[in-house]
DNA sequence: GTCTATAGTCGGATAGAC
DNA sequence: GTCTATCCGACTATAGAC
């Protein structure tokens, strides 16, 4: 990454903010409309830079979205990387106790309804990943492989533990799906959400609510005791 | 509802064939691909109509589009209207157990799940429903107040008989939720489940997996006891 | 590296014959 | 109601001056 970029410059080298401008404006603007609705002349309006800068950097409007792609590839795996290290330290070196996992799996679950709902980006982030999703492309293998995967498969491996099943058995996925898709629902069914409860969108009180909610079901569904309430407090910045 | 169609005639009048195999085209490329990417051209080739039959019968694309919409409404309609009818009845005549409203919570996820994962157009619906959730237009509340909220009202009102919960209580509507959440991860996050599970699509082995974990973990959310094992077998067609 | 100007393509909508 | 032909606007990408 960022090969050309020279340290004692401070990103202030002429192609490198031009580059950066302009993915910053895909993400918003990818993020709002999808592929074909949006126009490079709208991508370079927003970056400030002008429309031939497109081409000359990327190659393509294609191009420009797949580094749109990597960038947040890169900004998701700074949010959960830590959180996947730790729990595939922890279960690697001794065998933890179900409250133990229940912790880290919780530790989890807060950072994914804080991140998905909480960061300004999250909804441009969304608005990429589940179009991705509807009609897959090569950019779908890197949202899985870069981020998808590891996550899903920390919480499988955590979700075994807990319920004293092999991680290779289908339920135990399919159980790590249910309480994960509790949490997505608010995005992807953002707009149905908030009209249901009568939200005006997420900020950091809805947030809270969801995560004690996320957990108290997951504890459910895992046949664990309710822990005392503590939604942890990182990431409460407001969604619009 | 089609006012010009003469009960006689059987649908062969030209002007109502034509119609009608452009708003099918219409499910079908507009749901595959997003209203921009789709173009005229598409619809009528897929139709088997005139370029010129667009304009002409829903005034422009986005007429079209607006046509496809209340149609699936219409077919969702038909799919949840029974089940929808009698939770309100029931509820409206007797006080029923716990237990009578868990069986017809029941019967509408199970139908939830066939329906969403296994019919054929669902694939298609939910292409449009899940772009407009994402940037909804005039399109979403027709969605919205057609479908969603009629189903998310029901299932509101028996979760709150079971919990012993007001309706208006919004913990109440979070515990629908997450069990209505469990079931839409499967189709608004159908290629990352698929990969994860490693499944080929959803054909009927899948869905009656689905069907049983999820009633099984809205057993768990409810605080009710698992019933005998018994997944209804409507709708068993498959996906792809 | 950045700009202006423009080439080349394609899509939606229309006109008017049948 | 259905067809062909065409207009007009908008888009991506490029050429070439600075």
């Amino acid at each position: 990454m960022a090969a050309t970029m020279v340290p004692g410059e401070r990103n202030s080298v002429p192609g490198v903010r031009t580059r950066q401008k302009l993915i910053e404006a895909g993400v918003e603007i990818f993020g709002r409309y999808n592929f074909e609705a949006t126009t490079t002349r709208m991508l370079a309006d927003r970056a400030g830079v002008n429309l031939a800068a497109i081409p000359y950097h990327f190659k393509s409007k294609e191009g420009l979205y797949h580094a749109v792609v990597r960038h947040i590839v890169e900004q998701a795996t700074a949010a959960y990387g830590p959180a996947v290290a730790e729990i595939n330290e922890t279960l690697a070196k001794s065998s933890c106790s179900s409250s133990e996992c229940f912790a880290m799996l919780s530790r989890i679950l807060n950072t994914m309804v804080s991140t998905i709902l909480g960061t300004p980006e999250a909804k441009s982030w969304a608005g990429i990943i589940l179009r991705e999703q509807i009609e897959p492309t090569k950019a779908f293998d890197i949202f899985y492989e870069g981020v998808m995967q590891p996550v899903l498969q920390s919480c499988l491996a955590l979700v075994a533990r807990i319920l004293h099943r092999q991680p290779d058995d289908p339920e135990t996925m399919l159980s790590v799906l249910a309480i994960v898709g509790q949490v997505l629902i608010f995005r992807t069914s953002r707009e149905a959400v908030i009209r249901s409860l009568k939200w005006r969108g997420y900020s950091r009180k809805e947030i809270q609510v969801v995560q004690s909610n996320v957990i108290k079901h997951a504890c459910a569904i895992l046949g664990v005791p309710v822990p005392c309430e503590s939604p942890s407090h990182e990431g409460g910045r407001r969604d619009e």
